[in-house]
DNA sequence: TTTATCTACGTAAACGTTTACATAGCTTCG
DNA sequence: CGAAGCTATGTAAACGTTTACGTAGATAAA
């Protein structure tokens, strides 16, 4: 199985390798007819360059990290087709990691990329990732990075994130109109800015309606469905009188749902139930579920588009190119008053 | 920007590259006290070593690729989980590529991988791909392939599938014993095996409770979730009498949904439906959905398990280590009789 | 005609690693 | 004491590509 490259077309071409080479990239150094007569052999023989000696020498691998927590989740992976597009478009080959919100695994992967195995990074930070010296030291070495959804704050590059105050407030807003008072919000994790600044807004539209905050009614991620569903019924049963659960991640809300099936609390009537989703399937819950829906297609996208366009003007990146899109929330029938 | 490599390493130190990089490795040819002081210095610096040069050199890339249809599909995401799983446990990297069933999208992709760049592959053919002479091609080139659930049968490798025969049987012979009489089928594509193998057991299930096939009651995919509703709305209305639908794949599943509330139809009352998926949030539709699911991300481990024991003991794998895991029918509201 | 410029190609070094082979200094054994 | 073997290290080639530099021949300019 004689492997074929480029010294084997230049000895069967009577050429020599670094024409071989020059033609196969139509560099003007090359007669029009040489470049024929290998891209003819290439193709005969079904000539592919071998991606490392190449990335090797020119320092360049063509190929971006994509770290996300879970792959499983309708976020993520509508996330995930957004950048693999644009990465396809672009002759790029995309690695992909899965930290399952683990630190130590977080922490793993980046020692990886510091090898220079990809020209850049899309990342969302594992939620339980306090510390960023890993990411301090990946930013330090080669690769470009771009964090979208859940940023790093400490470390000066463009973020893509959804305007999640804002989402926050009107979520919250929502729930009021629809006749809420004692709503229930819960949180990703505290660590991580989203849930915080989500939070922020549901603190702000309480205020803002007279309502008290309490953070009794604040339930915070597990990392466990089962243990979610379980603390949010704990919650149900031990404050009666929450008649609203504003959850900012979807699998939040399915707890909720599970929850309020398990402890015969009726959805809309006697608890509405708003969350952060990209359940495509959310119209057909029972009932419909109200949904915060975040741009993930266009934000895989957009991360992707100013990563490469870094990569390939060997710019850096600024905190200047982030950009905020808009969130859309669609009422349906689990917060109907 | 001074990179840390060996031979920076090899300098501080005052040993050749060579020493240097067979410390790293723990080869006992290199005295202990100086591999503690190699192995110091390039934690202090913070080495990573090159993995480009590093595979160029022995030719092993550490790295695989999945190729599937989409991420955004339960069971494509819960099979990357598995594969994902697997692979960071032995130490190699995922590439991932999407073919969205597009034919040419595929080639292009297959193209790309035989330079070398992965050491084997895991893939789910494209729907659309009938012919497989660049699969032949790929086979014929270097990599180990495993197919897992859209297999390509023309190829003599290890295949990782479900008991879709069987499921098919079951799965009509459940809306039959619910009552129905005229059963719809939803077809993924007429040329993936596992759409043919279904419909077989569909077919055989019809003929053992004497119930004639008709072919007039099945649609088969369109690859838009629009039209497909459309499709079967068209086929609702042809013949009120159909009863019963039985999705061979999610999305046909979730459009049939949408076609009997769009026309009114109730749930199980006038059609049940059954429908291969691996969609979580399945018990909590309007009404439960009756679901075959398959083992997706015990599939994933098992295909990348066989895929990462040949490729690390160097051996060719062979059609007979390919394996069926079993489906499990969870029989739920939208089938009730 | 001489010189400069251009065209089309070849030579060889480099990218960072791994590894076959060589070797210098020991130890061991007959 | 010499041969053999071991230990710990160094030398250098190789992986396949890209590219700076060199050059022979042709053409153009002076």
């Amino acid at each position: 199985m004689n492997q074929v490259n480029l010294k084997r077309l230049a000895q069967e071409l009577n050429l020599s390798i670094a024409t071989v080479s020059r033609a196969l990239q139509d560099s003007y150094e090359v007669s029009s007819q040489t470049k024929e007569r290998v891209k003819a052999l290439a193709a005969e023989l079904n000539y592919e360059p071998n991606a490392y000696a190449s990335s090797l020498r020119r320092n360049i691998s063509k190929t971006i990290g994509v770290v996300v927590p879970e792959v499983n989740n309708h976020f993520f992976s509508l996330v995930i087709n957004g950048i693999e597009e644009v990465a396809h478009q672009s002759g790029y080959h995309v690695l992909i990691y899965l930290t399952h919100d683990d630190y130590e695994r977080e922490v793993a992967i980046t020692q990886y990329l510091t090898g220079g195995r990809v020209d850049g990074l899309l990342m969302s930070v594992a939620s339980e990732s306090q510390k960023f010296a890993h990411l301090q030291k990946l930013y330090v070495s080669k690769p470009a990075i771009v964090f979208f959804d859940r940023v790093c704050e400490a470390i000066a590059t463009a973020n893509v994130t959804t305007n999640d105050y804002e989402s926050g407030y009107l979520a919250t807003r929502h729930l009021i109109e629809a006749g809420c008072r004692h709503i229930a919000y819960l949180l990703v994790s505290g660590n991580l800015s989203i849930g915080r600044i989500r939070m922020q807004g549901y603190q702000a539209a309480l205020r803002d309606h007279g309502l008290p905050y309490d953070d009794t009614l604040v339930v915070s991620d597990d990392g466990d469905d089962e243990r979610n569903t379980a603390r949010i019924m704990d919650l149900l049963r031990r404050r009666p009188e929450v008649d609203g659960i504003f959850a900012s991640v979807e699998h939040l809300a399915i707890s909720s749902y599970h929850a309020c099936h398990a402890l015969g609390r009726a959805i809309p009537a006697e608890v509405k139930i708003i969350g952060f989703s990209n359940l495509g399937v959310a119209a057909l819950l029972a009932p419909a579920l109200t949904t915060i829906t975040q741009p993930a297609y266009e934000m895989g996208k957009a991360a992707a588009q100013i990563l490469l366009c870094a990569i390939e003007k060997k710019r850096a990146i600024s905190p200047g190119q982030s950009l905020v899109l808009k969130s859309e929330l669609f009422a349906r029938r689990s917060t109907a008053s």
